[in-house]
DNA sequence: CTCTTATGTAACCATTATGGTTGCCTTAAA
DNA sequence: TTTAAGGCAACCATAATGGTTACATAAGAG
């Protein structure tokens, strides 16, 4: 992962938007329970809406919802979805290429991060969306 | 992975110190390699000193060496010694705890990107240094 | 119709992380 | 005792990130 909190907050606001299943939610509302600005909010939305996971509805009592039930969304839907694809840690890295090291490294070194993000994105793709929302009632016994 | 690139150039490092197996191999032929300062290189070495993968040697012809055979460094052992703990993105992540949502989703997300993050560190664990020096040489045929 | 509420997006700012650089102290071989 | 190395602190420039304001557009409410 990238050190960022996009994929952390998309998972909260799908969390919500989950929680709230059927309503159609402003930003504001979400923004409060991340407690952040709503313009935020909508920046991450942009892009769950341009990668179809999410409705907007623009206008008065307009606002969010899921695009699909909860259970064909998985994380690493949501994880392709907002975060940009991952440089690990090689977009500044250009070894001297006279160095017969530094010539070969920058290839290996490629192949062995797309191995790592691959192990990693296999759980997240073990996850869905529905899940976490059952875990979120699970947790919090009582509560609607 | 984080988005620095200390993971990568300590493996350039190891990869480096494997290339010139037995030498004593000073900061600044390193530096050459990895086209950037000395000091930099002797930062990340620093922390693989630390976590015993490398000697170091005060003073003149001094320099640095691996400590184990390559064989016996997994990348996750670098992984570990040079990356500082991941913070999936939660750092700032402070959400409205008064919203049963925002209450529980920090808990839920945490155990999510455990998970994730143990499916990158198992593919880590599978590579060894000494393959990472054997593709340098297969990569670049002719070369010693 | 027109008001009000909402998204869409651009622009800007403060904070932080990162890597590069200099400088100086210490260590140990030659 | 001179010289070549690491150890480490301090500082700077750059870039990424998230927060904020502002404004244009869209669409339902009345």
């Amino acid at each position: 992962m990238t050190g960022n909190s996009r994929f952390a907050v998309s998972l909260h606001i799908l969390a919500y938007l989950a929680y709230r299943y059927g309503a159609s939610v402003p930003s504001a509302e979400i923004a409060a329970s991340v407690d952040t600005n709503p313009v935020v909010i909508r920046r991450l939305l942009s892009a769950l809406v341009k990668a179809r996971l999410v409705k907007a509805q623009k206008g008065a009592s307009g606002g969010f919802s899921l695009a699909t039930a909860p259970e064909s969304v998985s994380l690493l839907d949501v994880y392709r979805a907002v975060e940009p694809q991952p440089d690990n840690g090689l977009r500044n890295f250009s070894p001297n290429h006279k160095c017969p090291v530094g010539a070969k490294i920058e290839s290996i070194l490629q192949a062995i991060f797309l191995k790592a993000q691959a192990g990693m994105e296999a759980e997240l793709a073990d996850v869905t969306l529905a899940q976490v929302h059952s875990q979120l009632h699970s947790v919090c016994p009582g509560k609607k």
